[in-house]
DNA sequence: TCCTATGTTGTATG
DNA sequence: ACATACAACATAGG
């Protein structure tokens, strides 16, 4: 499920405990969400307090104390909860940090997530080194026109999908940034126009901030006017056209676009 | 039974 | 070395 700001949404859950002391941690080793198995001892978070969260593209990063960091990635089925004291778990839950009022539970039935552990006095490395927010100054409508050149060859949709330059977006965002720009998903990156490389840039920060302020506070919902609500299955219409729209494969995903209305 | 799923990575190929 | 395409991962639900 987790996008860009349903990341946040997760993130979010978890700060009702903030401040709070953590008094164990139970999981399950040999579940593969643990990449480094049982090289990474998870008894030392225990005595730290829950001191601050972060969020960039599809990664969070929870701090415990000085120097323990907890690196989350929720992979396609990942949820983060904020549960009771005494929660029980139930299938699928691979973490659980109890602390001192609330139990923080990392819950993932497919096991496409992954979790880290992190001793440093500052950021990890791995988190400091990924690519510049979508919503930042420090991603240009340059840095964009030099990636669709780079990936000339394939279709926009997929180089949309790419993380190393596009952090967060995933396969609804994609289809949404594009329907919105009026560019059909299969083009070729680099057949893009410098006028519909200027609007793909406008619409992917203008998603990205959409999405942050109607879903990640509480998972709102998004209203018809958007694609989001009608690309999730077959015989859908297009919002501004009336017209069908479709559903093909563009680099393996699932991609619904409006013939009509993009070029 | 078969197909699909809001993601990433390893591998083969050009 | 770089770019591209796609199977594989694991599980539930329609």
């Amino acid at each position: 499920m987790p996008e860009l700001a349903e990341v946040d949404y997760y993130r979010r859950q978890w700060l009702p405990a903030m401040g709070q002391k953590v008094c164990s941690v139970v999981n399950n080793m040999s579940a593969r969400v643990f990449k480094e198995g049982d090289r990474t001892d998870w008894g030392q978070l225990v005595g730290s307090h829950f001191k601050d969260s972060f969020h960039r593209g599809k990664n969070m990063l929870f701090a415990f104390g000085k120097e323990h960091w907890l690196g989350v990635h929720l992979g396609m089925t990942g949820e983060l909860r904020c549960e009771p004291k005494e929660y029980e778990p139930i299938k699928h839950d691979h973490l659980l940090i109890i602390t001192s009022d609330h139990t923080l539970v990392y819950h993932d039935p497919r096991k496409f997530g992954a979790l880290q552990l992190h001793q440093s006095q500052g950021f990890p490395d791995w988190w400091s080194q990924q690519p510049p927010d979508l919503l930042s100054d420090a991603f240009q409508k340059t840095d964009l026109v030099e990636f669709l050149m780079r990936r000339g060859k394939s279709p926009i949709k997929a180089v949309l999908l790419m993380q190393e330059r596009f952090p967060g977006i995933g396969n609804w965002m994609a289809d949404e940034i594009l329907w919105r720009a009026r560019i059909t998903p299969t083009r070729k990156s680099a057949s893009l126009s410098d006028l519909e490389a200027a609007e793909l840039y406008q619409k992917i920060r203008q998603v990205c901030r959409d999405a942050m302020r109607v879903i990640a506070p509480d998972w709102g919902d998004p209203p018809d006017t958007w694609l989001f609500n009608h690309r999730w299955s077959d015989g859908g219409s297009c919002p501004k056209t009336g017209a069908p729209l479709e559903r093909i494969q563009v680099g393996g995903r699932t991609t619904c676009w409006s013939p009509k209305w993009q070029k």
